[in-house]
DNA sequence: TTGCAATATTGCACTGAGTGCGATTAGCCT
DNA sequence: AGGCTAATCGCACTCAGTGCAATATTGCAA
């Protein structure tokens, strides 16, 4: 082992690359064929690996419209974790969601449009998103809790989901009759007005 | 057709026995088996039914354990319907969701235990909870909307949105850790001492 | 460089959910 | 009673996902 040993091994690069292989044939396919139509067998060809293999990447077939979902629970733990002594958990909370917004999504956001896209139109997506979600949402709680222990780890989840909830709230009724459902840009900006005012009670 | 046909055919009041059989059987293996290693083809042969026959009844497997969903939506709707003249929006819908929470669930609650169970362990079944949820919120959200013109189409989800999220987070909490986890009357007891606590900002 | 251990890849066989279709049955209505 | 409509069912099929065992590839040390 010499000086500058790689930190990531030749396998392991390898292996980052045939993932985002994945993921980009995913989204190819899906785009063309729609969802339902394009199996795994045919994602992996495209990939140029076993359909068998396939499995050791991703659990599910789902799981491809959701790859690094865990970068935006640290940008948000990271919000959280630059709060000044003064800030109360309401702005604080706030910031963090805006920060889970912002992380600019995978390349130019075409995954994020084709994503946004199946989880209004298919049910199997739309369910792992919601799932992905809470555990985001718990996780974050987790974190405003141990920043304000008065709130207490019930209180912190509640306050969290409260936030969250107004966030998706605004978000279901532009997905379903936005004219630019699709502009993952468009949708932010969106949100972030209606939440403000949604939440503006928490702020006086 | 006589002064008095059954408002209900032989043939429906049949499907709704065979409906419930469908339950009950499913109840019983899930909790004598667990939730995956009950098939379908199990609980249709238990219900007397062809396998085949079953997809009729229930779309997929999970939609076993939510039957009549959209019960809880309708007692929030008149709920919602009910309300006062000088009531404002967030007491109105603080009322919605605690006749949500109170529908005395099916038979003296077993199959809200299991429920609960099932959407802590099996990923699949707590994704479909989550689905339902979000529908019913839409749901709810509408009537509000249209009983409080002024908030606006966003705006009235936002706020269902918020205070469903406060009560989803108190729930997420109370069921990783509480004892009686598993107890669908001591669970809501908790959830709504929560989030009573957490809406507070909302009611001064 | 070579050889060994660890890990990744793959094929194969299998289970189980869910669907489409066509034949049969059973309830409904006149 | 008899035709009409809708439910039931068996059959064959597709596809997601898993377990297992064989093989290939990479990492590492001598």
């Amino acid at each position: 082992m010499g000086a500058y040993t790689a930190v990531v091994s030749l396998r392991d690069r390898k292996r980052a690359r045939t993932r985002s292989a994945l993921v980009a044939a995913a989204a190819e396919l899906f785009e063309r064929q729609g969802y339902e139509a394009t199996t795994v067998a045919q994602i992996a060809a495209a990939a140029e690996i076993g359909t068998r293999t396939f499995f050791s990447y991703f659990a599910a077939k789902e799981d491809l419209l959701f790859p690094e979902s865990d970068l935006r629970v640290r940008a948000a733990a990271d919000a959280i974790a630059a709060r000044g002594p003064d800030d109360q958990p309401p702005a604080v909370l706030l910031r963090a969601l805006r920060a889970v917004g912002e992380d600019s999504d995978d390349l130019s956001g075409r995954l994020a449009a084709l994503r946004l896209k199946l989880i209004r139109t298919v049910p199997v997506v739309r369910g792992r998103a919601l799932q992905i979600q809470m555990d985001a949402q718990r996780e974050i709680a987790r974190h405003l809790a141990a920043a304000f222990p008065e709130l207490g780890e019930m209180g912190a989840a509640a306050l969290t989901g409260a936030f969250v909830g107004a966030v998706t709230g605004a978000l279901q009724v532009l997905l379903e009759d936005s004219p630019d459902a699709d502009d993952p840009a468009a949708v932010q900006r969106a949100v972030q007005a209606a939440t403000d005012e949604a939440l503006a009670p928490w702020f006086r």
